[in-house]
DNA sequence: ACCTGAACACCGTTCAAGT
DNA sequence: ACCTGAACACCGTTCAAGT
């Protein structure tokens, strides 16, 4: 194996495993067995649980928020960026009911780190402010962002990605006719 | 002691710690301790973890719709009545961060077995039905419900019931002067 | 630099045994 | 009817030991 392909193979097994299961649902030992180590060459790369949540907020908040960037660039409406944005949600929970990794740790926020949480806290500031600049207002900008985590946390349950979906189409329509 | 005071106490104690820490962050042992037991005692009550939540979701379910269709019945117009509901997730988060039972278990969705699934996705239709009912239109009542699911999320995360406070406010407002 | 086995105190669950 | 101790396979974490 490569050099640093281990540790780059934890973090994707970790990101699947955690978006579905939340951060007690996922054990060192079955990332372990996923990658073909044994948990404690695991901990030789992230020597806690909270170390390697850090490293895998940090990096699904790099991603999320360069494509969500990119995504609202290329809108011409607000409407259009708006469905754009939502559109990154559905995506997420069309990969077998993925949650938004920083959605998910948030309802487990008791059991933080403050640098983790302080991390997810830093995602959704950035996400708000995003979207603060397609629709001018911060609250309105929030109402987004909180609608989409509700809506998704509510289609896992329901297993229906039918209610995620009017959601987002419902969000967007609300911006017709702006810009 | 009296006669199933443990197992309520088992309940109490219960739900005041998977609203904080989700259906993983609790134990046995812990509930357990709490109540002044041992952990084989939590299983004479409730065999498995799985048929404790079900209980749990049941009789949380029952008393928040009890006392949301009571809020809603003494608003006079659909902004207080919407008001009124969304101070039941301000006076949860209030005490001492408190998620919404249901909302967090939505999150850990993976790990539930089907009839606990299954109820915590109809305590989310009740909701929906009952807000319907003030609202009219449905997509309407579910933007409420996952607004405020979001919104308590975000806060928890950034330790702020402000933000959910200006949430609850600016939802009530989109609806004034109707009615 | 990277991996491992063995150990620790924890977890859910079961069960035979007590009152 | 209600509780318990002891056991099982699991968990995160540590560490000395290997390459």
């Amino acid at each position: 194996m490569k050099r640093g392909e281990v540790r780059e193979r934890i973090l994707e097994a970790g990101e699947a495993l955690v978006r579905q299961h939340g951060l007690n649902g996922v054990s060192f030992r079955d990332l372990a067995d996923q990658v073909g180590v044994k948990s404690a060459s695991v901990h030789y790369h992230f020597p806690t649980k909270d170390d390697f949540l850090l490293v895998l907020a940090q990096r699904y908040s790099e991603r999320f928020l360069e494509t969500a960037e990119s995504v609202i660039a290329s809108g011409k409406t607000v409407a259009e960026k708006v469905r754009g944005y939502s559109d990154l949600f559905l995506a997420a929970f069309a990969e077998d009911g993925r949650m938004c990794l920083c959605g998910i740790l948030a309802a487990e926020a008791a059991d933080l780190s403050d640098p983790v949480r302080r991390e997810i806290a830093g995602f959704f500031d950035a996400n708000i402010n995003l979207l603060k600049g397609v629709l001018g207002d911060a609250s309105e900008a929030r109402f987004v962002v909180t609608s989409l985590e509700g809506a998704m946390l509510l289609a896992r349950v329901e297993k229906s990605p039918q209610h995620l979906e009017s959601t987002a189409r419902d969000l967007s329509d609300r911006y017709r006719g702006r810009n």
